[in-house]
DNA sequence: GCGACAG
DNA sequence: ATCTTGTCGC
């Protein structure tokens, strides 16, 4: 699948980076509602790493939406891009995560981040900077509440808090389990935060975590597993 | 200046 | 993220 290609060079530096974000943060799309949760093809990213030899896994996972069931995987092995910095996550996992969701067969109708969208200092975190490079739906799944405040949503499945940042809602702790510690969902790019958080809870009919990042998460460590010599 | 801080 | 064994519980 085809890849928006962004002018200008990988950032050296912390300073750079934010700047690239400060400038993506525009693309941005907020007013869409974004793909009827329960339809068509919903993918899962996430990244394993092996700091001391210098490699970095990714694996993308595409979910049939009302199944459940995979129907396409990927994997892509790189090199590390950028030291992890707090609101510089995009930077480490980017790279290889547009590799591995360029060798799918074709391009899912969401794709489904483990880490934050607007929920971040800039709001500008992974989900959006991956939704702008990549032009797809986009949300965040992050299982903590990073720097922002919540109350504790009600103990049912289902219910939710704001994520605060000040006065602002930039995400939403949601319950996924009854009485089970929630996650945090924020909108990456083209989808808004109440579907977001409907397509988090079609995505997790047994475990607190939605099936796309628990696929994704075993996939890009075997792939990890079996790429380092 | 110090501490906190998605993965 | 990653380093790591057993253990309590459905």
């Amino acid at each position: 699948m085809a890849t928006v290609r962004i002018p200008g060079g990988w950032p050296a530096t912390e300073e750079q980076a934010r700047a690239v974000q400060d400038r993506l943060r525009a693309r941005v799309v907020l007013d869409e509602p974004g793909p009827p949760p329960g339809t068509g093809l919903v993918a899962g990213v996430d990244v394993a790493y092996d700091d001391a030899r210098d490699v970095v896994a990714a694996a993308a996972v595409v979910l049939d939406a009302a199944t459940l069931e995979v129907v396409a995987e990927a994997t892509a092995v790189g090199r590390v891009s950028f030291p992890y910095v707090p609101g510089l996550l995009a930077f480490r996992e980017i790279p290889t995560v547009l590799a591995a969701l360029d060798a799918l067969p074709r391009p899912p109708g969401l794709v489904v981040c483990d880490g934050y969208g607007r929920a971040h200092p800039r709001r500008f975190g992974l989900a959006s900077h991956l939704g702008v490079l990549t032009g797809l739906p986009t949300i965040g799944v992050a299982k903590n509440p990073f720097t922002f405040t919540h109350d504790a949503p009600a103990a049912p499945r289902g219910s939710t808090s704001a994520l605060l940042a000040g006065n602002e809602e930039v995400g939403r702790a949601l319950r996924t389990r009854d009485a089970v510690k929630p996650v945090f969902v924020s909108v990456g790019h083209r989808v808004d935060l109440g579907n977001a958080c409907a397509h988090t809870l079609a995505l997790t009919p047994a475990y607190r975590l939605p099936e796309t990042t628990r696929r994704a998460d075993a996939l890009c460590r075997r792939a990890l597993r079996e790429a380092a010599p």
